[in-house]
DNA sequence: TGCTGCATGTAATGTGTTACATGATTTG
DNA sequence: CAAATCATGTAACACATTACATGCAGCA
């Protein structure tokens, strides 16, 4: 099994999911997967009885195959959790554009940060809209470490973390430019 | 041309390097590429005159290829820079086994984050190590943002920055589940 | 009436990883 | 004496993205 296997086996740990809710999350995740491979997978993952799904009928709205996780699904999962972590695997173009930034203009540059900065503040916003409903919702749960919540929360915790480490980071870069101006003036 | 195609073109353009090198480079930037991969580009980049390279032999050690990059790989570099950019992708699977954590006991997740704790405080040390070099080398140069290295520079600060926290966010949670086993008690 | 959301699936293509291949020099 | 470093290259395979395919409901 590969690994978007087991990282849909750990969503599905929680609580189950259909395939196009699965999409959703792991974008939330910035884990982005099409549901070209979700679909696929889940079927590979069933005919496996790593999951099993229920065919609920709709009307109105498309039917959908709701996964859960079975008994054999989470033993493999337990075992993919122990195991050795590669290091994150972090492909951000912005980033790689800014190591070569002094081809452009300083205004250009400029505005390609202030970019980032106003995506990465709508990204914490309503990150923090999320954290705040599972606080809510889950005030006493996420005390005990060993809640279903609890992963989830500290997982939501660092996204939220690095999103607002962004902004600050785009800020002190904007002053620096800033600072620059000043001084050829 | 494909993204990595441009990212080789900007890593290039700071100063020529082997493809040998460009392996080291990518990784430390956490955009891992392997050199079967960046060997190909670099030849077809070659023969689409985004890059030129001068081919050095050595004695002792196998002989190199110098790339550097042309004046069209500029212009090609420089429109792709002021492009919109996607999301940035973060495959991180010790992340994704958090937000499961509940299926193992507490201590194994304890000794899985001081792990990961371990890994990020090497990662920073270096990161300090090489931040340093660059600020002894390029003091003055540094305040220009017109200069090859600052964009490099604001890079590398922005990974040191993510290590950072992502040492603090290990710290906090390995002290709520200390205090979780205190409660217990 | 055209777009977005819900919901699933397959096929073709493009990208990335692992493995195969070579070989001298340095370090433990 | 085995492993790592330097240095490049190709082939096979696995994984990811884009495109093709369907269809109803609700909204502007």
């Amino acid at each position: 099994m590969n690994t978007l296997g087991y990282v849909l086996l750990s969503i599905i740990s929680i609580r189950p999911y259909t395939g196009y809710e699965l999409v959703q999350i792991m974008a939330a995740a910035s884990w982005k997967a099409n549901h070209s491979q979700i679909y696929p997978l889940l079927s590979k993952l069933e005919q496996q009885e790593m999951l099993s799904f229920e065919y609920v009928e709709q009307i109105g709205k498309p039917n959908k195959k709701i996964y859960s996780i079975t008994e054999k699904g989470e033993e493999a999962l337990k075992d993919w959790i122990v195991s050795e972590s590669p290091d994150p695997i972090i492909r951000d173009e912005f980033m790689m554009k800014i190591y070569a930034m002094k081809l452009i203009d300083t205004n250009t540059a400029k505005s390609l940060i202030e970019k980032r900065l106003a995506i990465f503040e709508e990204k914490v916003t309503s990150r923090e809209a999320t954290l705040q409903a599972i606080e809510k919702n889950h005030q006493e749960t996420l005390k005990d470490i060993t809640s279903k919540q609890f992963g989830r929360y500290i997982f939501f915790k660092r996204k939220h973390q690095m999103e607002k480490e962004e902004i600050s980071w785009c800020k002190w870069v904007l002053s620096l430019i800033d600072d620059y101006s000043k001084t050829k003036d």
